[in-house]
This record gives C-alpha cells, sequence and structure tokens, in this order.
DNA sequence: GGGCCGTACTG
DNA sequence: CAGTACG
DNA sequence: GCCC
C-alpha cells in the first residue's frame, strides 16, 4: 500500500500544507516508536539539518511526524493527546517520515503533500473512530488473578516434534523455586521418560522433593550466587545473569556438598570465572564482588527502582541519570507510566508474599464466583502454592472446561464478579 | 564473534 | 519497536 | 557469564 493511497481525509483541494520553519507555530515532534536506532538517528539529524523546531514533547506540536505504521488513532493513544472534536486546541498534523527521506534526497525540504500527511486536522468530518482513553480498571486489592485457559483437549496432543523444552530462571519471586511445569510436561507432551531425557537442554527434569533436599547442602552458594544473578538482571546485564542462573540451576541438582575447584569446573555451564567466584564462596565464605556491588550507590539504587512493578533495568538507569535516588524522588519528579504508578504505590505490597493459606482463602473464593458462573469448570490453583511453596508471591488459577469451551470468554465475567464482591482492589 | 526461552502486553 | 512481565 |  502507497503512501497515496492511504486514507487521508483531509480537504482534498489542499494541494500541499506551507509553512515557514522559522514559523514560531511550526513546531514538530518526532515519535521514534516503531522506528529502528539507525532510521531514528538519521530522521533527528534531518530535523536539525533542516531547521525544523523540534520539541520534546506532542503536547503543543504542530506537526507529529511518525512511521508510516502508525494511523491517527494509534498516534493519539501512544501520546495520549485529546481526540475529542469539540476543542479548541487545533489538532497537530499527523506526517510520514517519508517526507523526511524525500527531503534527504532532495536535499531540501520537499512540499508537504497530502500524500506524506496521514491525518490533518482541517476539515475532517467523518466521525473519529471512537478511541476513548481508559477503558478498565479500579478498585481493590493485590493477588494477580490471571486465570488462564490451556491444556484443553483441543491441545495438539499428536505432534512429535515439537517436545516441549521448559525451563525457568525466574531470579524475583521464589527463591527456592526451581522445577517448573513437570507434570505439564508429563502429561502432556513429553515425549520422553525421566530417565532418558536428552541431554543438556533440560533444566527442570527434576522433582520438587529431590531437589528440595539439595537446596540446603550449597545453600550458601546458591543464595550469593542468586543475589549477584538478581543484580546483573537489574543491571542490564541479563546475560550474565542468564549464565549465574544457569550456574544456579545446575548446583541445585547437586546432591553432594561441593567442596572442590576440580570438581566446580567440570560442571556443564560453569566456566572458569564461575568456578573461581564460586570456590571463593566455599574458601572464604564470603563473595567479595558481590558485597562491592551491594553497596555501590549506583546497585542499590538501580535495585530499588527495578523492584518497581513496570520498571527494568533500563528505565530504572535513566531514573538514576535524571538524579533521582529515593521513591520519593520518583514519585514527585519522575514520569512515571501507569504500571509503574501502581508498582510504586504498592511497592511493598508487590515484594510481599503472602502465606499458602490466604492463597487457599483466595482460591475458594474464586472458585464459588467461578462455578457460579459455569458449572463442571475445572479449575487448579498452580505456581508456586501448586509446589508446595510455604509461602507465595502471587496466586495462578488455571480454569477450563472438560469441553474445551465452556470456560471460554470467562475471565471478564468472573473478574466483574469478583470486583462486586469486594475481593477485586484493582484490575491491571 | 555471536547466541543464549518463549510469549504477550504497554506506550 | 523497545521495554517489561512472567512462567 | 558460558559455549560453539
Amino acid at each position: 500500500m502507497s503512501a497515496s493511497s492511504t486514507k487521508n481525509d483531509f480537504d482534498e483541494n489542499i494541494a500541499s500544507i506551507d509553512f515557514i520553519p522559522s514559523d514560531p507555530n511550526a513546531t514538530f515532534y518526532f515519535l521514534p516508536n516503531g522506528i529502528g536506532k539507525d532510521r531514528r538517528t538519521i530522521f533527528t539529524n534531518a530535523i536539525q539539518q533542516f531547521h525544523l523546531q523540534l520539541l520534546t514533547s506532542p503536547k503543543n506540536a504542530r506537526f507529529i511526524i511518525v512511521d508510516e505504521q502508525f494511523d491517527a488513532p494509534k498516534v493519539y493513544s501512544v501520546l495520549k493527546l485529546d481526540a475529542s472534536e469539540n476543542d479548541e486546541k487545533p489538532k497537530p498534523i499527523i506526517i510520514q517520515t517519508k517526507w523526511l527521506s524525500d527531503s534527504l534526497k532532495e536535499k531540501h525540504l520537499v512540499p508537504l503533500t497530502k500524500d506524506y500527511i496521514i491525518r490533518a486536522p482541517l476539515i475532517r468530518k467523518k466521525a473519529m473512530p471512537s478511541f476513548s482513553q481508559e477503558p478498565v480498571i479500579e478498585e481493590k486489592t493485590r493477588f494477580q488473578n490471571k486465570p488462564k485457559r490451556r491444556l484443553s483437549d483441543d491441545q495438539p496432543q499428536g505432534g512429535s516434534a515439537t517436545q516441549v523444552k521448559q525451563r525457568r530462571y525466574s531470579s524475583d519471586d521464589d527463591d527456592d523455586d526451581y522445577d517448573i511445569m513437570e507434570d505439564y510436561n508429563d502429561t502432556v507432551k513429553n515425549p520422553y521418560k525421566h530417565g532418558e531425557l536428552p541431554k543438556g537442554n533440560w533444566m527442570c527434569s527434576m522433582s520438587s522433593q529431590t531437589a528440595k533436599k539439595n537446596t540446603e547442602v550449597n545453600k550458601d552458594i546458591i543464595e550469593k550466587l542468586q543475589a549477584m544473578a538478581d543484580l546483573y538482571s537489574k543491571t542490564n546485564d541479563k546475560w550474565r545473569a542468564y549464565s549465574y542462573q544457569k550456574a544456579i540451576t545446575t548446583i541445585r541438582r547437586c546432591t553432594k556438598r561441593i567442596d572442590s575447584y576440580e570438581e566446580i569446573i567440570k560442571l556443564p555451564g560453569i566456566g572458569e570465572s564461575l568456578a573461581k567466584k564460586i570456590w571463593e564462596i566455599i574458601d572464604t565464605g564470603s563473595f567479595e564482588k558481590l558485597e562491592d556491588f551491594q553497596s555501590s550507590e549506583y546497585m542499590t539504587v538501580i535495585n530499588l527502582f527495578g523492584n518497581i512493578w513496570g520498571c527494568g533495568p533500563n528505565i530504572a538507569k535513566q531514573w538514576y541519570d535524571q538524579g533521582f535516588r529515593t521513591l520519593d524522588d520518583l514519585r514527585t519528579k519522575a514520569k512515571l507510566s501507569h504500571n509503574q504508578q501502581i508498582g510504586l504505590k504498592y511497592y511493598d505490597e508487590f515484594l510481599e508474599r503472602m502465606p499458602r493459606d490466604e492463597v487457599a482463602e483466595i482460591e475458594a473464593v474464586v472458585k464459588e464466583h467461578a462455578l457460579a458462573l459455569v458449572p463442571d469448570l475445572t479449575i487448579q490453583t498452580c505456581g508456586s502454592y501448586r509446589r508446595g511453596k510455604a509461602t507465595c508471591g502471587d496466586v495462578d488459577i488455571l480454569i477450563t472446561h472438560s469441553d474445551g469451551i465452556s470456560h471460554q470468554g470467562l475471565l471478564i465475567p468472573l473478574v466483574d464478579s469478583l470486583r462486586k464482591s469486594g475481593m477485586l482492589l484493582k484490575f491491571i
């Protein structure tokens, strides 16, 4: 679909929009979304080169330059601009990056013809597709409810080709949480028996029973490595974190207390560097690099910010670079996305874990509500609860129906029902 | 050197 | 698309 | 970080 065939519902009589770059009203905003790094710098350079007035905020821009993949509703939605018709404020003119590309080719600004314009405010008549901003939400507490459907009998069973290679290495939640989905693999599709698992790629072929005993043996090592992995992943050094995580998993499977360097270096996924560190832990009981890390201001702050739901390594770093150091700094000064606002508001709550009894209570309530909506549902609480953890960070509830159909579309009514009962504080 | 789990949502 | 969540 |  060429540019010219995209719908432009503005005055067909206008051949092009004229403006003078120096006109104080000719302000531009460049929406980088959907544009790769290289193209992005090319465009921002072009904007400079042509002396266009680039604003950092879209709010007051007369022109908004966006990638071709965008249509007006998307732009409004992404930028959170007011789309309502009866608004004294003039609507921006949304134009394609192609205008910049062509201008670069020509070495000067080419006329801003309608072919470049995704939507001009001028004459538009047709009702805007109502992209009302905020649908959802609000009213009550934590516990992430995520009924999922899956595993119903419409699961493609046969496929021999796709054996499941499930792994996990989540660092955040359960500190001693490993085995994953083994039941799922066993019951549903794992074509192998435990004894004959293909070597190497399986990180999770161990029963929780066995594993539990093992955690104690090398506990100190695992804890320190885990702490390091957590820090690395919050630093954006995810591959290093990944390696630590793999090493941790490997060590978990060791039934024996590790007590020699030779022993360590032989373990798969553990190389020289990690082996030395592990040996340091065994030998001296401490891990210097970890302690240095933990005590540095940077890591402390990044760690603090990184625990905010909706804030990952990059945002945390940005905030740090902006000089923020405390949660209060963020609350008062930082730009927070919707999710981050929630994450910050419930900082402690999100970090907290609940005793499994509480999960049982929640499960009971959800069951009650779900069954009231559709009888004969199969409802199973999974996750850490099902694995027998003493405490849980969330509640995972799997809801299906043996007919593979009846559970469909249940989620919204269920959430609604729970909300009415006062059980749900917030629906994210 | 360059890959390293897969998928979905948000903005 | 980049960043994030999550099992 | 590890490994190919």
